[in-house]
DNA sequence: TTGTATGCGTTATCAT
DNA sequence: ATGATAACGCATACAA
């Protein structure tokens, strides 16, 4: 490994001059710098950011933490979209990403000690239980933090603006003409409760009575368990006219049952998921859904985490709602006219 | 922070004792190194992995690396479920991982020097364009490395069993009646060369004679591409009875087409795709395709390169091939009888 | 403009 | 059984 120390002693400069050299500092003469440079090129030298984490005590690494608890890890699209821009922004900012687990191989860890032991500056926490005390306690440390989808006292969060996303669904699907309208959500967690809360404001203020029979548990990216509840819609002496599925891919499980009925999209029965990942554009007919921005909740994700990191002074927490997009497809009939 | 520093002065011994009562050295007395580790407790002492890599030479940290060259990065299926089971069996064996990429914001890197930059003990390779030079060069640096789905000389890989996986397929096919079946493929890779080479060759030991026609060049993952060479193929004056596509994603785009022409899978044309992610078996009718591995190849990637970090002395490069397993599904009509 | 000295937190060697 | 010391590679305050 070639090191500072190999170039001091071919340069015939001391380490410290070679430092400077090499971080552009201004009081080294221009021909020493250009000197230690190109020594520095010859020798194929790389600086060690280990060396220099412990020197700086930053590391330029951020931790991600995806626990599945919503039996989803990095393997479901919307995830992986978000790693993958989360990612992506880090690496434009400088920084490596890692990741952030409970236990390392023998050693019992917690999330918080996990990221210290790897001196992260930050972590960006996805796909988690909020409530696990763990993740609670990674929050409320010192460690800046930015959390997707959820949203911690006086901490930094991206939040998908399930509230809007919601009542676009509801009103496209009740323009037209629908107004038996079943829902199926998955489990309670804060997301789930915003878009429940405002599915039945926004049937409300349309003025539709929804039967609590319409309203299902089922569970998130689980097809069997949406296929069931469709199922048990389908079984209702009033069937609702269209369903809305906790997501694009808990719809693939109502497809089927409803082909196992006789049923087709939309003609007999008309159905809503929720995510808008790429599949539910590919699939036929294209589902009708609300694209969340998982692209920039990703991006403005490492961007607020490191604006934190760097300017801790001035920093104040900050919620970023990420706005997304209804994407009409071709799923819900028009019962109009 | 609360360092090894910190128990020293709290316990009124040396830094070295410490060092070694907090990793179980023989040489140091029952009693002291209880008392140590109750104060280490008490303070809440965290090793700092910096440090100790710094001292070691041993970061306990594997690069994984996701160039999306063949189009698909994270956040395609199988991909995603390879990187989930290289770091969930990373994790067992006490390892860290960490993307590696080109360039880290300002700084130039490739991807050797982004490892060596962050003391990576080891790197899996994955989802790359294996001819890029600084693949290459990677490959063939000292640092040890796993490929998958690739193999370079004197070096450990991993390999999803395509020849025997397109064997399946075509045995499969042909077992059910099939004799014209047309083959869309990837782009020109080794993964693609292995399948188009196994198509070709079980064919004619079935005595099955493929037109040139039927041969088609499609991309991974890309429906739309997909789509384009199904309609070539419906407009041929003698169609498949069978079509092969690149994976599964790129089946979507199939089906849509077969759909818009009134045919229906697989009373009108069958269909297989390729890699067997969840998702081919919650679509209906059930896709059928060849499982790949993902997670036994992330797994045996890890525990490979693992292993020869480990042991460097007793190390041979190695390579294993992943089985993977038929899902027959209801795409292929059996037009036996 | 350059160099010296020091320390980041840890482990390892070698005395004691 | 314990401790003093050095070293890993780097950056920086301060001296020259």
């Amino acid at each position: 490994m070639v090191t500072i120390t190999d170039i001091s002693k071919a340069c015939g400069v001391s380490r410290a001059t070679v430092s400077k050299a090499l971080n552009g500092a201004a009081d080294i003469s221009q021909e020493t710098a250009e000197r230690v440079r190109e020594t520095a090129r010859r020798l194929g030298y790389l600086p060690n950011a280990t060396a220099r984490t412990l020197k700086m005590g930053r590391s330029y690494n951020i931790g991600v933490l995806f626990s599945d608890a919503t039996g989803g890890g990095i393997s479901h699209e919307y995830f992986s979209m978000i790693l993958e821009s989360v990612k992506a922004e880090a690496e434009r900012l400088g920084y490596d990403i890692t990741f952030i687990s409970r236990d390392l191989g023998k050693r019992p860890m917690d999330y918080y000690e996990h990221a210290k032991y790897r001196s992260c500056d930050g972590v960006v926490i996805a796909s988690a239980d909020f409530q696990d005390p763990a993740i609670v306690r990674l929050a409320h440390s010192e460690i800046p933090t930015v959390t997707l989808d959820y949203s911690f006292d006086s901490r930094s969060s991206i939040l998908s603006d399930n509230v809007r996303g919601m009542e676009a669904l509801v009103r496209y699907v009740h323009s037209r003409g629908h107004r038996k309208i079943a829902f199926l959500h998955g489990e309670m967690t804060s997301v789930t409760q915003k878009r429940l809360a405002s599915f039945k404001k926004t049937c409300a203020q349309l003025g539709l009575e929804i039967p609590p029979e319409f309203i299902r548990p089922a569970v998130y990216h689980d097809p069997r368990s949406s296929g069931l509840q469709t199922r048990a819609l389908l079984e209702l002496p009033e069937r609702p006219s269209c369903i809305f599925y906790p997501d694009d891919l808990s719809f693939l499980g109502g497809m089927s049952e409803l082909e196992r009925h006789g049923l087709s999209i939309p003609q007999d029965m008309s159905v809503v998921g929720y995510d808008g990942i790429p599949l539910s554009q590919v699939l036929r007919p294209r589902l009708t859904t609300y694209r969340q921005g998982a692209e920039s909740m990703g991006r403005e994700a490492a961007r607020l985490l490191v604006e934190q990191i760097e300017q801790p002074d001035t920093w104040l927490p900050q919620t970023i709602t990420v706005a997304g997009e209804l994407l009409p497809g071709d799923t819900v009939a028009d019962l109009n006219g």
